[in-house]
DNA sequence: TCACCTTACACCTTTGAAGCGT
DNA sequence: AACGCTTCAAAGGTGTAAGGTG
């Protein structure tokens, strides 16, 4: 009988997606996120729990976006359609958890939001927010890293996530009025502009009596009605409540995503990939599981957020990993697989950290990054963003605070090639 | 002309400090 | 003094609409 211990060292890492009831909703109509100069949250947001980790390992979790496809798009005639080639990607920033580095039990505690996550469409922003292209399609990659600081995680095994239901366009302005509407109905900060209450914008007069209407709701805050999943500081994942109030997912096929693009049209395809890297610095077997929440269409009951029932939910239909052979998820290290077998990276905006190489058993180096003494000024703030904006706190004292940028290579980490990876760190890189 | 973007705005929620009572 | 609760204002998150840009 294997001791309890064994199942963490044998990498049963497991990560759920929360909301993704709501998600499923905004996918079968097309999501859309609207990203601002300032940066703009993202509706729904992400929020993903973890299981399998080691409670008193510490892990750095992160999110970047990358896109799905090389296409840009239109909105035309009621439907999203290819409006000809992608821009240039820019500079690829990951988004760390402010909480990073945690425990493990920290992670497992309760599910992990990234309300504060902000996508920009500036790609000049000196903020950290997320750099994306209006009118491209992305989607949200969860990575787990095990490290006890940031200079540490470049040799780290990198667990990536993704979630199909979580592709969305990004936009400067909605463009399918059924995606507002679901937004209003569901955002909160958008309570203004339901039907419920009045039409739109209020003139001052109706302003003034709304105050005094407000007043008078919070003397009966006892009797407001529960708000939809929104809140950041929950702790318990109840978050199962709203798919009462959400439509019942339809079939992948009907989704506005589904059929436009074939899996080798996309830059990431997975199934192109090479899985049999075994040059990677893995210190222990890591499966690669993608965690499906719920069967499609199923609604489950709140408590199954640890449940086995809740960990058989993988349905080729609804999630991207249909793109990966199952043997190949089950394969050990195929979770680093996912990103370092992307040969042609799709972008990579430099870094200032300082160099780094890990050796595989053959010898070859795998994941480096290079100096830079100056980086490109409208570049900087992607890691560093984080950290010296008052916003996030300083997750560790260590040196490297004083970088000004660290991507991380959103299409791997893993180079036989020292010089052909250096190059990347020179200038932004897309293929 | 058109598609897309920027900006200002009204409306809303969230947050945290201040005040008060126990 | 410490704690918990309530109130209130400020900060910030929304979608909308008008105007700007290429």
């Amino acid at each position: 009988m294997a001791h309890p211990a064994d199942s963490y060292q044998q990498g049963n890492m497991r990560m759920k997606l929360e909301y993704s009831e709501l998600w499923k909703s905004f996918h079968d109509i097309g999501t859309e996120m609207v990203i601002t100069k300032s940066g703009r949250r993202m509706f729904p947001y992400c929020n993903v729990s973890v299981s399998g980790l080691l409670p008193y390992a510490k892990y750095f979790i992160m999110v970047d976006m990358v896109p799905v496809d090389n296409s840009r798009y239109k909105w035309n005639n009621d439907q999203w359609e290819v409006a000809g080639k992608a821009e240039p990607q820019p500079p690829c920033r990951t988004y760390i958890h402010p909480d990073s580095p945690g425990l493990g039990s920290h992670w497992m505690k309760q599910p992990i939001s990234f309300l504060k996550l902000k996508l920009t469409n500036n790609p000049l922003d000196q903020r950290g927010h997320i750099i994306l292209h209006s009118m491209h399609r992305y989607k949200p990659r969860f990575h787990v890293v095990q490290a006890d600081d940031l200079y540490s995680v470049r040799w780290s095994v990198f667990q990536t996530f993704t979630f199909s239901e979580t592709t969305f366009t990004a936009v400067t302005v909605y463009q399918n009025t059924k995606i507002t509407k679901l937004k209003i109905d569901h955002n909160p900060f958008a309570k203004g502009f339901r039907e419920e209450g009045t039409h739109g914008k209020r003139n001052r007069a109706q302003k003034s009596q709304l105050c005094s209407e407000n007043s008078a709701k919070k003397l009966k805050s006892s009797e407001k009605e529960p708000e939809l999943p929104y809140d950041p500081h929950r702790e318990d994942s109840e978050t199962l409540t709203l798919s009462k109030e959400v439509p019942m997912a339809q079939d992948e096929h009907m989704s506005p995503w589904g059929g436009e693009q074939e899996p080798g049209q996309n830059l990431h395809s997975e199934g192109a990939m090479d899985y049999t890297n075994s040059e990677q610095l893995v210190p222990g077997q890591a499966n690669y599981q993608l965690q499906r929440s719920h069967a499609f269409g199923k609604i489950s009951s709140p408590s199954c957020t640890d449940s086995q029932t809740d960990c058989q939910g993988f349905d080729s239909r609804s999630t991207d990993m249909a793109t990966v052979p199952e043997q190949e998820l089950s394969s050990p290290q195929s979770s680093m697989s996912l990103c370092s077998s992307q040969r042609k990276p799709l972008d990579f905006s430099m870094t200032t950290s300082i160099g780094g190489c890990s050796k595989s058993r053959s010898g070859l180096p795998l994941y480096s990054q290079y100096n830079m003494e100056q980086p490109l000024g409208h570049w900087s703030g992607t890691l560093a963003g984080q950290y010296s904006s008052p916003t996030y706190p300083q997750p560790h004292p260590h040196p490297h605070h004083l970088m000004t940028e660290r991507s991380i290579h959103p299409s791997g980490y893993h180079h036989n090639n020292m010089a052909e990876w250096s190059q990347y760190s020179l200038f932004s890189y897309s293929c």
